[in-house]
DNA sequence: AACATGACGGTAG
DNA sequence: TCTACCGCCATGT
């Protein structure tokens, strides 16, 4: 690969390392990347992510901790039962607790949230 | 070629 | 605290 890695390539290499159980928004990815006011980038780069990526996207979410890209997924209940089934809090249906279950790109991946 | 839209974020009012 | 506007860049019409 002598060519550069392209945004999208980036955004990739970090929602693969998401650990299990935590999520990241947009921004965090976006400001990884080298581009933080691409935060939209990031979204379109997911949305052009298939099965075949393996990649966590799912536990990706907005600076609000709502589940935007759930309709991605053939219907937002898909996406919400993969978070759910990682042990990752909820405050509503469609809404995770960022506070608890947020992850930084920058920062070691432990699995223990803040006590 | 131009306009409108989108899995967003930050700042201003 | 909530709402509105702007910036960002690729895609579709």
């Amino acid at each position: 690969m002598s060519a550069p890695p392209s945004f999208a390539d980036r955004v990739y290499a970090t929602v693969a390392r998401i650990p299990r159980g935590r999520v990241t928004t947009f921004g965090r990815i976006a400001r990884v990347c080298g581009d933080p006011r691409s935060a939209r980038m990031v979204g379109w780069a997911l949305a052009a992510v298939v099965d075949e990526q393996r990649l966590p996207c799912h536990r990706v979410v907005n600076r609000h901790g709502f589940l935007t890209g759930g309709w991605h997924f053939g219907h937002p209940d898909v996406m919400r039962g993969l978070l759910l089934a990682e042990g990752v809090p909820f405050l509503e249906d469609d809404q995770v607790d960022l506070a608890v279950c947020v992850w930084e790109p920058d920062d070691l991946d432990d699995d223990g949230p803040p006590d």
